[in-house]
DNA sequence: TGTACATCAGTGAACGCGCGTTCACTGATGTAC
DNA sequence: TGTACATCAGTGAACGCGCGTTCACTGATGTAC
């Protein structure tokens, strides 16, 4: 493990983790490939060895948290089960979980301008990893009175959205936005009073 | 008006409008000192006499986005007047107008990592637009029966994170992440059902 | 209206630097026999 | 177990380039008299 003088031997791992340290120090376009060679160890040529370039690599460090995080957004829809709604608040909570211990994947997945239609790999795990939320979120719009169901689709976007919003500004060190809240009281709460807007929960629970 | 040979006229605005287009198409760390500049149509050197380096910069784009969402939120908050609720709908449609329609001040604002705490008149006038959403809470949150009434501010952080997070994942031109509906009617729709559940406005309306 | 002078915004040359990318190379590893 | 050879991951030198920042300068503008 590490580097074994001449060959590295995991070099394309340590470029993407290197990769990741750099984006959530600096962003995805605050730091050079030179940097991220250098971080790994190496010469700046050996990256060319493993990745076509910047984007190539950027979006190498975004597939592997869209695998992450879809492992993890299964996990927790079926930890939830049989009920629909444990199952719907166990993914609200994993999708903070996972930007919070994965920063540097949650940006390159979703602030990098990475599109998912990259490659044929990355828009499949994408989709698997998304799929999960709508699932949950379709689930538990079945028990929603018809006449005052959104579409699903509609729902799961409500909710990502505040997700997302979470952890923008109240979950980063964003400058100057804390609040006097924990991201993940914010998150617990902020999806509680939507379920109850839904008549999905008790109104004075 | 425009550049009068030698003497640009008014550089230093020209240099901000520069710096707003750039951070736009290529984000806040995606462009250089020098591009602004040649944008601008001048010497790089010139930006020097104006701003202390990129920071400072990116900084006055984002005081000035701070100006002008104070002034329309304010102005959205006056129109609603006296219906607390009419007032926070309102300024909930102002953030998202103001977004779309200047991108490069929200990404100065809230995406590139410039401190609040900077200058004291940065810090003024970016208070000065949050209070107004504050505001719109927690006038609305009176209106709420005591027992079930959330803090104003945590009110005003939900609603903060679900309008940045519908910006930021459905309003910008963001990869495979379109969703069927326009994202105005997200946000509205959202709203709504936030607000119904905390009981503001009728259950089936 | 004209002239002399102060002010100051933008120039252009210069600097050292690190970047991305290429290339022929070298040295470590794996494998056939 | 040993040897010859193929493979291939990483090197290091090289390239041209654009960057940020400085500096003494220059030329336009404003103003005093």
């Amino acid at each position: 493990m590490g580097k074994r003088g001449y060959h590295h031997g995991n070099l394309r791992e340590a470029l993407v983790e290197a990769c990741l340290k750099l984006i959530e120090a600096k962003g995805p376009t605050g730091f050079t490939l030179s940097e991220a060679s250098r971080e790994a160890g190496v010469t700046p040529a050996a990256l060319y060895r493993h990745f076509e370039g910047r984007d190539d690599l950027i979006a190498e460090a975004a597939r592997q948290g869209y695998e992450i995080f879809a492992d993890l957004m299964e996990y927790a829809y079926s930890t939830g089960q049989p009920s629909s709604l444990a199952a719907f608040e166990a993914t609200g909570r994993a999708y903070l979980a996972f930007a919070q211990k994965y920063p540097g994947h949650y940006i390159a997945m979703f602030e990098s301008g990475v599109s998912i239609n990259r490659t044929p790999e990355l828009n499949a795990v994408a989709t698997r990893a998304m799929g999960v939320l709508e699932k949950a979120a379709a689930d538990l719009s079945q028990h929603i009175p018809e006449e005052k169901r959104p579409p699903p689709q509609m729902f799961s976007a409500h909710i990502w959205a505040m997700s997302h919003g979470v952890v923008e500004l109240f979950a980063r060190g964003a400058p100057g936005t804390q609040s006097p809240y924990p991201p993940d009281d914010l998150l617990e709460t902020g999806i509680g009073v939507y379920l109850r807007g839904l008549g999905l929960v008790a109104p004075n629970s």
